[in-house]
RNA sequence: GCUCCGGUGGUGGAAUGGUAGACACGAAGGACUUAAAAUCCUUUGGCCAUUAGGCUGUGCGGGUUCAAGUCCCGCCCGGAGUACCA
């Protein structure tokens, strides 16, 4: 029979469907793993061949796991608020709701066609009230509780009030302001990233290069009243937990900066004329380098400024500062080179030997990193010295180096210069410092984070409200968890009102918050509803919390690492603190699956003959101009005319200068895959062509799964043959007793194809298989205990056609599935030989092959190729001085 | 600038320090076929040699080692992250 993959995967699909086939619950009984997918935004271009890329990797794992006998959570959903839907319906007035629903139901469709283990009885979707109920919910929780330093755990903010008798005195009002200050949802005043162009803030994770990361608007700083989490309370244990995840190095490392834990000092400097409790605090990395101080600089923004700035200074200050303000954050990207700043006409005074020191301000200086406000060292820090050096002010080298124009960053050498510290190293002198410091009383040893409390309100639509409404004093009273949640409105309208408010603003009677909650709100504990989907009395139910724990295998791109990864480790480390999940880290071990890329094609219209166009190998005998053309008309990089004709009426006449042999050959790029370009490649249409079972191993075959490769359809062949290969072995199936080498083929192939799925390197476990099957081929393999231990570990790759073998030619009874079939088991007996063949090598080149007994020792090795010399031409007559053995591998001779 | 990752045939990519290029695509040749599709066989890093075989070869230059794509040092190139973070 010929391997009939459409009617194959229909069937199996209906079937394990109607089964229930994966279908899951707790049960104690069993070891739990559970394996998650990042759930996608439905977004209205449907899936590309790339989008599948870590669900098919994962969904192999699922599989995997569940024949070694484990019960595998394997969910999916769709993080389905946000601001693509948004600005679909502003421009086409059609609801999100409704566009949002639509691409849900197609990207289901096409997920089902591959063939995923999913547990569709668990879906969630972010939009619906079922689930942001319990995002609202969370975020009650989080202004309901503070970030106790002394226990390093969030707690009830009816704790922090107990500790502080002093705030019974204050008015409600003052009250609620200084809560403000230790809530974990809390709001503030900040500079936030403005984008006009969305009508809304957005997270410093959602900006780059000054532009939004959708839609590419410009970004500008602005003062607003927002929501905020405060991400910086978790940040030491955000930093340290990532010790004990299994995390790619390089994503722990982009967390790391970003988190940006960096140790140092804070340090008063009194300022001249100014009294005594009015002092300056700056912090520094390096407190060694005081005696090298000659000016001080503040931040624009700093409280400061109006305060001590001088009559002479104050119209240079304060143009210097409404410049300032004037420049958009990426203006000042822009020109980080240009060197600007003014004189505020103040002194502070160094408090280790009261030398007077200039105050400047300049935009170099952060307003929300550290202080606000640094020491400056222009013999040791490049910014310091630009700046000396355009201003003209004093350089003081204190640390000993031969570097004679130009600043160094020394974070090695000798002091000079510098009063008790001259003479010590860099290495002693900065604990020495610090001590110094602290004796001194002007200071103390600190720890500051780049890392920035995360903006948590939108001005948009689409998105949870806020379950909060306002007093007369402007106090949040939250309302009721047991009145949760709090609906989203219907509005015909999706753009700001004409006084800049948020959609919400029209809806008549609406007495909440009119800002809705980030994208990042309702995709950070998504993966802990899974665990309970239904229940509307907890998130999660504890015990089934306990029983699933959390995410042993994460796989998704690496995008997120400084946006949902780390708010998800926020979130998941807050519900843990509060008892409503066990464990502190939501994601034990990540893969992130690199990305998809398109390869384009092109065809080469001569320039001056109309409607012409050559083939890549005569190009270049024309003037040409190079146009996209659709891939999928393409086939091995030559173009089917006959369907190019047909893609676009302008091309219905078109003239081909081919090659000698006729075929029109064309160009080819790699570029990222978008329509306009028109390298997209749908997964419906491989499925179509191929079978989702040769889709998923092909997508495993391109390369390494964490590398960002192209797509390339031409290679598919090899994959579609091998499934019809191994349809046609197995159709053979026998009860004849295997040979030794068949026995090892398989049991090779067993070890190798386990080990590399527990390394997640599948494309070398897809060329295990073909290896395999080659042997088997050559054997005439038609032995069932061959051939079924194949089909199980098959699988977990190509489902449909392991499935329809299963209970065809291999005539296992309906209700058992192969997804339930034991994994094989390799037994190293199989794969152990008497005798190897070594390869023998004389100063480091191989000379020849000679067959060993395993049970020689070394010295009777030497002998026999002692013995060797004699006939081999490689002989040179040098005694052989050494052998070296690895059992069971190499041997080398030594001459 | 700093941090991380990479650089291997025409292409995608294999190689616990141990015969580099597995596996696959493409290409060339052949078998079967009226033909096509499908299937199967052979060759396929480069140079030299009619064969046997030899030389050379993993971005560049050094080093360690009996042995280096792999380890160490110094460069070059590409990608990613981050950036006046004091």
């Amino acid at each position: 029979m010929e391997y009939d993959f459409r009617e194959i995967e229909r069937k199996w699909q209906q079937r394990w469907a109607e089964a229930g086939t994966y279908h899951v619950e707790a049960d104690p009984s069993r070891p739990k793993y559970y394996v998650l997918d990042m759930f996608p935004y439905p977004s209205g271009a449907g899936l590309h061949v790339g989008h599948p890329l870590g669900y098919i990797a994962s969904d192999i794992y699922s599989r995997y796991k569940r024949q070694k006998g484990f019960n595998v959570l394997h969910p999916m959903g769709y993080d389905a608020f946000g601001l693509p839907a948004e600005q679909y319906a502003i421009q086409t007035g059609q609801h999100p709701a409704v566009t949002t629903e639509q691409n849900i139901k197609r990207y289901r469709e096409q997920l089902d066609k591959i063939g995923f283990s999913f547990d569709w009885n668990r879906e969630v979707r972010t939009c619906d009230p079922g689930y942001y109920k319990w995002t609202q919910w969370a975020f009650e929780k989080m202004y309901n509780h503070y970030y106790d330093t002394d226990l390093q755990r969030a707690m009830p903010i009816e704790h922090l009030i107990a500790k502080h008798p002093e705030w019974n005195e204050l008015t409600p009002k003052e009250l609620s302001d200084t809560l403000m200050n230790y809530r974990l949802a809390f709001q503030a005043d900040t500079l936030v990233n403005w984008c006009e162009g969305l009508g809304t803030v957005l997270a410093n994770d959602e900006v780059k290069d000054g532009l939004s990361v959708r839609g590419g608007f410009t970004v500008e700083q602005k003062l607003m009243r927002q929501w905020l989490l405060r991400v910086t309370a978790y940040a030491e244990r955000l930093l340290t937990g990532l010790d004990d995840l299994e995390w790619s190095e390089s994503l722990k490392e982009i967390q790391r900066n970003w988190i940006g834990r960096s140790e140092g000092a804070t340090m008063f400097f009194p300022i001249k004329g100014q009294p005594e409790e009015k002092k300056l605090e700056i912090f520094t990395t390096r407190a060694d380098t005081v005696f090298g101080v000659t000016f001080m600089v503040l931040a624009p923004e700093h409280a400061f400024i109006q305060e001590i700035t001088t009559p002479e200074q104050r119209e240079a200050v304060e143009a210097y500062i409404a410049e300032t303000k004037k420049r958009s954050e990426r203006e000042r990207m822009a020109d980080t080179k240009r060197v600007s700043g003014v004189f505020t006409g103040a002194y502070a005074v160094n408090p280790f030997n009261g030398v007077e020191i200039p105050i400047w301000i300049s935009d170099y200086v952060l307003a929300g990193y550290g202080t606000g406000a640094i020491m400056a060292v222009p013999a040791h820090d490049s910014r310091d010295w630009a700046f000396a050096k355009h201003f003209d002010l004093l350089i003081i080298p204190i640390i000993e180096c031969d570097v004679t124009e130009g600043s160094y960053d020394a974070k090695e050498g000798t002091l000079i210069n510098s009063d008790f510290l001259t003479g010590l190293d860099v290495k002693e002198a900065i604990p020495a410092m610090f001590k110094a410091i602290e004796e001194k009383g002007i200071g103390h040893k600190k720890v500051n984070y780049r890392l920035r409390d995360a903006i948590f309100s939108r001005q948009r639509y689409w998105g949870e409200p806020f379950p909060v409404s306002y007093d007369a004093d402007g106090i949040p009273v939250l309302l009721p968890e047991s009145e949760l949640p709090l609906l989203l409105p219907e509005v015909d309208n999706f753009t700001p009102t004409h006084d800049g408010q948020p959609p919400l603003a029209r809806v008549e009677g609406w007495k909440y918050e009119t800002s809705t909650m980030p994208g990042f709100a309702g995709s950070s504990a998504y993966y802990l509803r899974y665990m309970d989907p239904h229940n509307d009395k907890a998130l999660v139910d504890p015990e089934i919390n306990k029983y699933w724990e959390n995410v042993d295998l994460y796989v998704g791109g690496i995008e997120h690492a400084t946006g949902h990864l780390m708010y998800s480790r926020f979130w998941n480390k807050f519900l843990f603190d509060l008892g409503y999940v066990c464990k502190d880290e939501p994601f034990k071990k990540l893969v992130n699956q690199g990305m998809i890329q398109g390869r384009s094609n092109f065809v080469y219209r001569v320039v001056d003959k109309p409607n012409t166009y050559v083939s890549y190998g005569l190009k270049d005998q024309y003037q040409t101009q190079e146009i996209h053309v659709d891939v999928n008309i393409v086939k091995n990089d030559v173009l089917d005319i006959e369907a190019f004709k047909a893609w676009r009426p302008e091309f219905k006449d078109a003239e081909f200068i081919t090659e000698s042999d006729g075929r029109y050959v064309c160009g080819w790029a790699i570029e990222k895959m978008s329509k306009s370009m028109f390298n997209v490649v749908n997964p419906d249409m491989i499925v179509e062509n191929y079978g989702a079972d040769t889709l998923r191993m092909y997508e495993m075959f391109l390369g390494p799964l964490e590398q960002s490769k192209p797509w390339d359809t031409n290679g598919i062949d090899g994959v579609h043959k091998f499934l019809r290969r191994v349809w046609r072995l197995v159709e053979g199936v026998d009860d004849a007793k295997p040979t030794d080498a068949e026995l090892k083929t398989l049991h090779k192939t067993i070890k190798k194809i386990s080990e590399d799925i527990e390394n997640f390197s599948f494309n070398t476990s897809v060329s295990a298989f073909m290896i395999c099957l080659n042997e088997l081929y050559d054997h005439k393999t038609t032995a069932r205990s061959v051939l079924e231990p194949l089909v199980c570990l098959l699988a977990p790759f190509a489902p449909h056609i392991a499935e329809e073998l299963w209970h065809g030619p291999l005539g296992h009874a309906e209700a058992e599935s192969v997804c339930d079939a034991a994994y094989p088991v390799y037994e190293e007996k199989y794969l152990t030989e008497s005798a190897f063949e070594y390869p023998v090598s004389f100063n480091g080149k191989m000379r020849f092959k000679r067959t060993f007994d395993l049970s020689m020792t070394p010295d009777a090795i030497a002998e026999a190729i002692k013995a060797d010399e004699q006939t081999s031409k490689y002989a040179d007559g040098k005694a052989v001085r050494k052998v070296i053995v690895v059992p069971g591998k190499i041997i080398n001779v030594v001459c």
